[in-house]
DNA sequence: CTAGGGTTAG
């Protein structure tokens, strides 16, 4: 509504005999005028809070408070309101520090904002805070995050020289992922053998982006020869190598040498994890095998590995493809107790199946278990 | 958020 429109509202609700009607239809207009919905108004609130919580210098540590709230806002796309909790933080002495610079930038790049973190980048020595190759390595690593590869090569070719800052193996590293995200897998194998060239030597994770990468494009000849160069060089795998590889062979149907690899890698001392397990158990998924994933299911209890949310995402609506709903069922008592949330929509297709079959205080228990989360 | 991680591979 317009300001001349509202002004001929407010004429003619002054003649109004109630005052008190008169307040409430001028505040009703008003909001018109600049509505602010209820969920800005919380947006507001939460900038609010924020600030005055890191104006206590002991909150300024709390690293998760600071992850939690740029991400939610960032998930609401409130992109000013993370710009204006992240510049007041240059208000503080900590600013100076470079770790604590480092992690606005950081916090950008969770944020998908590659520009402010450049732009925080390019003011720190106006702020007084030392920018060396760990702040840098901040920023190309934010601009990753921000999806924004383009600016990683820009930027990697630009700054060192400028700025007289060399570049590190994570500013390497970091340059090999940004071309690896584009699908330039052959331009980040060239990378690699650059650094080589400047006397720095690939690393496990320069390795493991590799890998993970022509996996991932299903390049299992060319990710196998890298294995070999990665032994040549005695660059030791990881389990994170390993897990890439255990991808890889599943992706390429032969789930019995993954299943053998799970056992190799306790025998070389590299104990698997959640995404191991998760890794074969997926492929036992695809071949319809759910006795198989039985099997490995409780191998990975054995080892220690709590079973996650993407291994009940997984193997509970397999259970019930396999109409193995007493399995079903047990996974998902399994997931409340190691407290790990199930869609909804999951748990509604078991609880149906368990009816189907007359298990219905299953499926009550079930339902009560769902509504307690 | 409530302990604490300066940058890179899920």
């Amino acid at each position: 509504m317009s300001s001349t429109a509202f002004n001929r509202l407010r004429g003619l609700f002054s003649k109004s005999p109630s005052p008190i009607i008169t307040t409430i239809k001028a505040n009703r207009a008003a909001e018109i005028r600049a509505p602010i919905s209820s969920k800005d108004k919380k947006t507001l609130s939460l900038v609010k809070k924020f600030k005055e919580t890191t104006d206590n210098p002991r909150f300024r540590r709390y690293h998760h408070y600071y992850e939690a709230t740029v991400l939610r806002l960032a998930r609401e796309q409130h992109f000013s309101a993370i710009r204006d909790i992240l510049e007041h933080q240059k208000k503080y002495p900590d600013i100076m520090d470079q770790k604590f610079a480092v992690r606005l930038i950081c916090l950008y790049g969770k944020a998908k904002m590659a520009d402010d973190a450049q732009k925080l980048f390019d003011e720190l020595p106006s702020l007084n805070c030392e920018r060396t190759v760990v702040s840098f390595n901040a920023l190309l690593g934010a601009c990753v995050n921000s999806k924004n590869f383009n600016k990683v090569t820009e930027l990697f070719k630009e700054l060192p020289e400028k700025l007289s800052i060399e570049p590190d193996i994570v500013s390497y590293n970091t340059v090999v992922k940004a071309l690896c995200d584009v699908g330039s897998v052959d331009s980040a194998s060239v990378v690699m053998n650059e650094m080589e060239s400047s006397n720095i030597q690939p690393d496990v994770v320069t390795f493991n982006t590799l890998l993970d990468a022509f996996y991932k494009n299903n390049r299992i000849e060319e990710a196998e020869k890298l294995w070999c160069l990665m032994e040549k060089k005695n660059v030791l795998a990881n389990v994170r190598t390993y897990n890439s590889r255990l991808r890889g062979l599943v992706a390429d149907n032969r789930v019995s040498d993954a299943a053998e690899l799970i056992e190799e890698m306790g025998k070389k001392g590299v104990k698997p994890d959640n995404y191991s397990f998760n890794a074969l158990m997926k492929g036992f998924v695809d071949v319809g095998n759910l006795e198989e994933a039985k099997v490995w299911y409780k191998k990975m209890m054995r080892n220690g590995c709590g079973p996650d949310r993407a291994t009940f995402g997984m193997l509970i609506p397999f259970a019930c493809d396999k109409d193995d709903f007493d399995y079903a069922f047990e996974l998902c008592n399994d997931a409340v107790k190691a407290k790990q949330s199930v869609y909804n929509s999951v748990v509604q297709r078991v609880a149906d199946g368990l009816v189907e079959r007359s298990k219905n205080n299953e499926a009550q228990k079930l339902m009560k278990m769902a509504k307690l989360k």
